[in-house]
DNA sequence: CGGCAGCATGAAAGCGCTTTCTATCGCGCG
DNA sequence: CGCGCGATAGAAAGCGCTTTCATGCTGCCG
């Protein structure tokens, strides 16, 4: 309590009359230690205040019980979620959880793989979609190669594979089914000319969920209006920016399709300054099902990602958790999770 | 690329013709080394993919650049933006942040300083109201010693001080101040039966909104109605049936002042459920505002505090980051940010 | 009563770095 | 021409732990 740098494990040796070995083997529980001396040890570690080092333990033995997980934003929902699920899971693993934050740059994103690395993560966990770029991923693979050479483990959580050749693992949602099934939903509705708002368009969530849009428009045989999609970005400011203006030029839709919850509060937002009710004379959903979608009035009608639950498989994953009955299963490298309709009161059959 | 365990720094200098120390010391850029031979080391170290071990690296070095942050829920924004205060500021000092969750639990919250103790963090960041339990206040005065003794520090956000002889750093907000300034807005407003709503009894952080509510009151010259004040938990639900249950009852108030604005959402749904109108027959203020406040119609007016600032003084204080010009001052140890209100649509004069 | 399981403990070799402390080389200066 | 010094580089000692291997001891069987 008094000396100015922590005690070790030898001035607990000492204390206790034993040695080192049989102070670390009190301590991990891993070998057998006669009772009485046990209780002279941990008497030793109170007296002391003895707080083992996490270093020198990782570098003896060999894992540091951590997992990084990397993301946009902690503020972002989508991205809080998801890390909450790799936290308790983690926790539930005995794991401590690393949370870094790439503010959407790439540079930054690799860079922080690589200090996940050298902190010896047990597994590095890639949250959110990419944007598609060769380089990129090329880069991308190679820290792949070296996390799995040093043991560890790259997640991709909500981002597609690298390919075959590339050693990670993927947590996959189903994004374009998700949005085939909302933009079904409309149709039956009633809905011809449906607006779809926002989402970088080069980044890979984006094309998942026009592609499902798509596909859902083709089957009921509908044409692609070119002037009905409009990619841009997935914050709220688009959603309203854009609405205003297509509202302002006329263009005629009875639903918007806002690629995610957060743009679909500010087209809600847009439409109740234009004074457009919904849903009477437009109908609006979303993607994700964030905790806004609830807040809006109408609530939102939007798909339903299991993000928690995400995170969770993603470290289960990684961390090579057994699932049901695969013991002799190879190991598994890919999970998928569903996504779902949910229906709340944003959506009417067009006048 | 192929060998299945990682280079170590012996295998850079082998490669490369020239002594561990050498490679250290091309890697830590703190020591001249011949331009040829750095060229030589840094080829060496491309073509085997080194990764520096960081844990290896604090144990021979000192620290392990890293700070970590316990918080409830990343879930929770009041949580997250002081999370993402921290962990940018963090960055700013090449420092890697690890974000532990307690789920409100104090025995885990205990723990979770013991376990970033034993990763060596450079600081450990204690977030939110604590309550009033001494058994609880004395492991954590334990604690704040123990990783003062190792050169760390404890520091708490958004909770009192353990008292001077308990070495830790604290950043406050004016909390208080806050909740007097709100209410006192509404008396100004005309209003004189102010229902008081939400948070845990024994937290210091309702403890303190309560007292700035009760100054402004006091000061005014209104008496402190007993029914008026329910306090409970901070969450929604709380809001929403509390409100339910008091308007049933036919209690008479024209305000309420919800103890966040999460517990205000509650309240808002519950006054629209009931077909009373904000701000015409009721008004109501929060507290935080956070993104909630502005998603509520009418937005919600709100006591703001500066969260992710609080989060960025949390590192400066315990990297003890100089000030203004405090190179002959005491090494600083408390911080306070200030609180303001933000009006927005929820209040108007009583009818 | 001797010897040999078998349990409890200790000694010591690393784990991969950083960092003194030395050693070497070439050169300018007296 | 010899000496000392600046500029580089290497040797080696830890940092605090885990773990293998060795050892001492108790006690039981023959």
């Amino acid at each position: 309590m008094t000396e100015m740098s922590s005690a070790t494990i030898a001035d607990v040796a000492k204390r206790a009359g034993v040695s080192s070995a049989t102070v670390s083997r009190v301590i991990n529980r891993n070998y057998p230690v006669a009772t009485s001396t046990r209780e002279r040890v941990e008497a030793a570690i109170a007296e002391l205040g003895y707080v083992a080092n996490a270093h020198a333990r990782a570098l003896a033995g060999s894992t540091n019980r951590t997992v990084g997980i990397i993301i946009n934003d902690v503020v972002d929902p989508f991205y809080a979620y998801i890390a909450r699920g790799v936290e308790r899971e983690a926790t539930v693993h005995g794991r401590l959880c690393m949370v870094c934050c790439t503010q959407g740059s790439h540079e930054k994103e690799l860079a922080l793989i690589d200090l996940l690395h050298e902190q010896r993560a047990d597994a590095v966990i890639l949250v959110g979609g990419a944007h598609e770029d060769r380089a990129y991923a090329a880069e991308v693979g190679r820290r792949a190669r070296a996390l799995h050479t040093a043991g560890s483990t790259l997640v991709l959580c909500g981002r597609p594979s690298l390919g075959d050749d590339v050693p990670t693992k993927v947590v996959e949602y189903d994004n374009e089914g998700g949005a085939f099934a909302i933009t079904d939903y409309l149709i039956t509705q009633g809905h011809r000319r449906i607006l779809f708002l926002g989402g970088p368009p080069s980044l890979s969530t984006t094309i998942a969920r026009l592609a499902g849009h798509r596909r859902a428009l083709e089957m009921r045989g509908l044409a692609q209006a070119k002037e009905l999609v409009h990619t841009g970005s997935f914050n709220r400011r688009f959603g309203y920016d854009k609405v205003r203006a297509l509202l302002a030029e006329g263009l005629d839709f009875t639903a918007i399709f806002a690629a995610n919850d957060t743009v679909a509060a500010g087209v809600m937002q847009a439409l109740e300054l234009a004074g457009v009710s919904v849903p009477e004379e437009i109908s609006v959903v979303g993607y994700d099902d964030v905790p806004v979608a609830q807040e809006l009035r109408p609530q939102l009608t939007t798909v339903r990602i299991p993000l928690e639950e995400m995170g969770r498989q993603a470290v289960r994953l990684a961390l090579g958790v057994a699932g049901e009955s695969d013991y002799l299963a190879p190991v598994q490298t890919t999970t998928r999770v569903g996504t779902s309709i949910v229906v709340r009161g944003s959506v009417a059959p067009p006048r």
